[in-house]
Parts: structure tokens; C-alpha cells; sequence
DNA sequence: CCGGACGTGGCAGCTTGCTGCCACCGCGTT
DNA sequence: AACGCGGTGGCAGCAAGCTGCCACGTCCGG
């Protein structure tokens, strides 16, 4: 039996300053799964690790970056993320939170961080091989199942309205229109009208596609 | 700064002396994520931890078991795990591999095995709330993408041959069947009858649910 | 009060999808 | 040759989906 040492710094700066090379030192991949874009709150952090990281497109390093739908609420995320994507990164969207913030580095380093709490933030270095192995395999998951960020925002039906979510259960149920209208309380005219309208948000020409997008994006639950 | 420790363990029976009462102390949720069952395979191990473990549908213990489409390969692992299912425990498949198991206990240990290899299987045994939690969140967004075991096995179209996925790339692609039949070489009638076919094996009763399914099993590629 | 915008629903007519029936063809068996 | 079998395709008829058109309500802002 062996002891490794995991090693938990509170802040970003105590974060630099024992791991900052750790950023600096990534030679293929670097991959980090986040809820938001929030994470480097502070400015000088964030700069500082930014100005240590090697530039993404070059020099073989694959970068993937996994985000919850949060991260593109506002216009100036979603700006920020397709400009990102310019410069080599994979970015995609997890439909399912993913509350704490996890990177692994070249799969031999992995720094996870503490949920947002009053104080300083809590972050967690570790280098056991089958620690960070066992998060990367999950993350891998994760990042499969993830869809991409240009197909996220090209079929995003963003808030499509109860109403079209009883359809598309309506549909996914198999009903057929009449009964799908009936037991909607519409008119047979007005259920296909939403029906057209679901398909026209989904950008499908037939019924087959749109089950097909629905899936992939996940609104079947 | 302050420094937590991981255990490094190797062989079952060295985990079994040394976090045996992990599983026993299990009290809310036991979760865990493997390629398939082969986990324990020395039978005494086995046998030692379930003698430990409280029973799945007593207590109030909620056990959620994901694992890649490896786990259903032979016949006898699919019995096992239909059994398993009747005791209370959530299964999932997961179609992304799964290299490494993780264990989660009460979202307060976990338990990361090695890659196989020769040799006595290493396991690393952490407690660090941020290290727990990172995992635990990443098991969760793996688990929300993977499938039902039940839906999983019902909606299995096993090996669908050439022809169905051409029928269904048509479909995908929104042809028109008159379209879709000229493009295939095939009468009307001949694709209309695959496409039934396909929705028969997709057990869809609509060209949506088909469209569903198929997102679902990932056959769009 | 009037007019317009908007959502709804009925109607009609068209397109598309679905399927039962039968006929044909190629193949291997008897 | 005769037979059965499985895959194919035409035809017909029905069911389902789709949409343009119009009419009727409601809800504003004028």
C-alpha cells in the first residue's frame, strides 16, 4: 500500500502560484468541464494563467472545453465562446450540470474545484495516475455525450414554450394527431400548426428528422 | 495549503482489508461505473464485499450501476443483470467506454480502479470532499446521458444490415420516399416496406418515434 | 367605438405515407 | 417439371399529414 499526496489550495492566487506551472506545462491535451465562463473571476488570475498557457492552435495541444447551456446566457459569453472556437478549441454542451469545475492536463494531472462557497475557492491538485485516468474515462463520457457548440447553437430550439414540449411528448408517445390533439385539448388545425411550427424551430423537412433532432438534443425527458 | 492522502491499494484482497468497511458503511447511495462485470473477479472478493454491503432495497440506499454495452455481451451477464434489476438497483448503458471503474460512496469516498494489466489490479481509495464531488458530478452527467437498461435491451436493433441504414440515412436526410427510392434504387413500394420494416425493429409507431430512436441509438453516423 | 394584430378552429383539397392484394422473378428443393 | 419460398413491384384504396383560406373570437392601442 501506497500514500500519494492530493494537494488543496483556497483561492486563485495560492492557485497560481503552486500549480501555475502545471498550466504551463501541458504538452498535448488539456481538457476542463465547467458550468460557466465564471470561473477565473478574478481578472489577474485568469491573465496570468492565460499568459503561461502555450498558444492553443499551435504546437499539438488539443484543447476541449465542456460547458452546461449556463454558459452561453448572454450574448457576450456565446460571442466569447464562438471566438474561442476560432483559435482550435473543441467546445461543447453538456446538458446535465456539472457543478464542479474539473481539468485534467495531458491525463497526468487533474485540478477539481470546490462548489462556489462564501471565501476563497477550494481547489484540489492531484497526479495519482489512476485518480486522474479514472476522471479522464469520465469525463470522456461526458464529453461524448456532449454535442458540439456549433451544432448546440444551429439547432438550438433555445426555450421552446410548454406548449411544445407536450407535442413533442405527444409525438414521442406515438400518438397519432387526432388522439395527440384530443388528448391535448386542440384542434386537429392547431395541433399541426404547432406540429410545423416544432418542426420548422428544429429546422427538420419531415417528421423523421425532427424526432432524429429532438433526440440528439435531448428533449426527449 | 493542506495536503490530504490517497491510498494506493493493490489486489482485491488488499482493498478488501483495507476499505472493506467502506461498503459496509455505506448509508444513502452506492454508485458506480464500469466496462462490465468482471470487476470482482476473484469470487472471494466478491463474496467478502457482499456480505459487507446492506441490502440494495433496504435502508433507503439508492445503488445506480452504469456500465458500457461490454457489460451485455453473453447471455448469462444479461440474466445477472435483469436480476440485479429486481433488487432495486438503477442500471444504466452507457455507449462510451468506461476504462476505468469508479466507485462513489455517499458522495464521501471513492474508489478508482487501474487500467487492467498484469499483475494485481491497483485501486486508489480518496476521501478530499473536492476530489469526491468533481468525480461524483462527472459520474452524474454520464449517467444522465446514458440509457435506461430496460430501454436499453427493448429498443436494441441488434445488427440492422446495409440496406436499413441506407433507408435510414435517406430518412435522415429528409428525402421525400420518392426521392429517397429513386436515390436507393429501389420502387416505391420496396422502400416503404424497409421503412416499416425499420420502424417494426425500432418498435416506433410513427416515423417520429423512429426519428427518436434512432437519435437515441446514435445511428444517425 | 373602431381597426388591427394575433391565436384559434373549421373546411377543403392536396400530398404523402401506409398496407393488403396479387403477379412476377430467381432459386434451390423434391 | 413442378413446387415452395423469399424478395420485388404495381395497383388500389385508405389513413394520415400538410396547408391555404376564411371566419370567429380576444386583446390591445388608437
Amino acid at each position: 500500500m501506497t500514500a500519494d499526496k492530493v494537494i488543496t489550495v483556497r483561492g486563485d492566487a495560492e492557485l497560481v502560484a503552486r500549480a501555475g506551472h502545471l498550466f504551463a506545462g501541458a504538452r498535448h491535451e488539456f481538457v476542463c468541464a465547467a458550468r460557466d465562463l465564471d470561473t477565473w473571476s478574478q481578472p489577474e488570475a485568469r491573465r496570468s494563467v492565460a499568459r503561461r498557457m502555450p498558444g492553443p492552435g499551435a504546437s499539438g495541444l488539443a484543447v476541449k472545453k465542456l460547458f452546461t447551456p449556463v454558459a452561453l446566457a448572454d450574448e457576450a459569453a456565446r460571442a466569447h465562446l464562438r471566438e474561442v472556437l476560432t483559435t482550435g478549441v473543441e467546445v461543447r454542451i453538456s446538458s446535465t450540470p456539472l457543478p464542479h469545475e474539473t481539468i485534467v492536463i495531458d491525463r497526468r494531472v487533474m485540478i477539481l474545484a470546490g462548489r462556489d462557497a462564501p471565501g476563497p475557492r477550494e481547489y484540489t491538485v492531484a497526479t495519482s495516475p489512476t485518480l486522474v485516468n479514472g476522471v479522464y474515462s469520465l469525463f470522456a463520457a461526458a464529453w461524448d455525450a456532449a454535442t458540439e457548440l456549433t451544432a448546440y447553437l444551429r439547432g438550438d430550439a433555445p426555450n421552446l414554450d410548454d406548449d411544445s414540449r407536450a407535442v413533442l411528448r405527444a409525438l414521442g408517445a406515438g400518438y397519432t394527431d387526432e388522439t395527440a390533439a384530443r388528448h391535448l385539448g386542440l384542434s386537429l388545425r392547431t395541433y399541426r400548426r404547432r406540429v410545423a411550427e416544432l418542426m420548422d424551430a428544429l429546422e427538420a423537412g419531415s417528421r423523421f428528422q425532427a424526432g432524429l433532432r429532438a433526440g440528439e438534443l435531448g428533449l426527449t425527458g
